[in-house]
DNA sequence: AGCACCATCACGCAGCGTCATCGTAA
DNA sequence: ATTACGATGACGCTGCGTGATGGTGC
């Protein structure tokens, strides 16, 4: 038994904690962000050194790079920290799961209709572009430029023309007034 | 010469101006939300009416979805706003296109990579899912579920655990204590 | 005259950024 | 002992949400 005990313990090398610095450079976050997460009850160090600077397990870095994951895809950290707590707050594996299971089903349907989103305003960027650098590039109408777009070929021609083209280079919104 | 601005009033079909309520529910927005785009500069009235209500022109709608669907790709309005006025600050045609198409390339790139890693999200999720409805859901080993799971096939049977399983049915982390 | 709608403060909140000041690490 | 790095406040900022209170439109 305390055979068992002191080889597992012998075992585990010696694992590199990582300060703060590096969680952050290693995750592409800063330093504020970890220690948000840290007061948000998301992230926490291993421990402190003597002194009272954080360490971290390099598990750690992965949970920070995945909750920066889910920031990015729009999860606020109210909803990670419940998912994160998930597996801990279950009485058993199979609540667990399907605890989890059903809470990512809901991250990945939202996630699914922003990629979706994000995908058609792309389109229609490139498909902007592809219009002003068509005639726009060359053009030295004085006459028709700031006010008169709208009736050009360019925005007549093209039988549907995207959306951003018709916001950026329709007619002046009051907004643009001087 | 009053005989053509007379035709090309009378031609002009009476836009129905939408108010503030219409803009909100047809954008996917809220009242909150068109009313502060004013206040930061991107969007405002076409007119007031007589007691005060903002008065849109349709042209105005078209402007907000843009504006919208920018900020859900991660654009601030400071961005936006000078997207927007990119044209009505540039010289003539030629400038204007080619700030445009600039601004756009920006946009585009910060876009590509946002929803390559959305997907790359979505990916180790459903992954995630998927390792979790097997063994798991059925797994009523009451010895081994919260704390041993990391010495489970699941855990070490499949030769590449996405982040996200790594994470969520890892050990307990410091934060996870009671 | 009634009911839905809108306007204008005003305060609140999440998720950090950004100093300033001071202690730690090697 | 120097130099880089980390800790701890504290205040600031964006992009709205959320009332409260009172006027508007039809």
């Amino acid at each position: 038994m305390s055979e068992q005990l002191r080889g597992a313990e012998a075992g585990l090398e010696e694992e590199r904690l990582l300060t703060t610095g590096e969680m952050a450079r290693l995750s592409g976050t800063t330093l504020r962000t970890v220690r948000f997460y840290e007061e948000a009850g998301v992230l926490s160090p291993e421990r402190r050194s003597a002194g009272g600077h954080r360490l971290y397990h390099q598990r750690a870095l992965e949970r920070l790079v995945f909750i920066h994951d889910l920031r990015v895809a729009g999860a606020s950290l109210d909803e990670i920290r419940e998912l994160l707590e998930t597996k801990w707050t279950a009485q058993n594996g199979r609540e667990a799961a399907q605890r989890i299971v059903a809470a990512l089903d809901a991250q990945i349907v939202s996630l699914s209709e922003k990629v979706e989103r994000l995908n058609t305003l792309r389109a229609g960027l490139l498909a902007t572009q592809r219009g002003l650098q068509g005639a726009c590039q060359t053009c030295s109408d004085a006459e028709r430029f700031p006010d008169d777009c709208d009736n050009c070929d360019v925005m007549k021609s093209a039988n549907h023309v995207p959306l951003p083209l018709r916001v950026l280079w329709g007619v002046r919104a009051p907004r643009d007034e001087a």
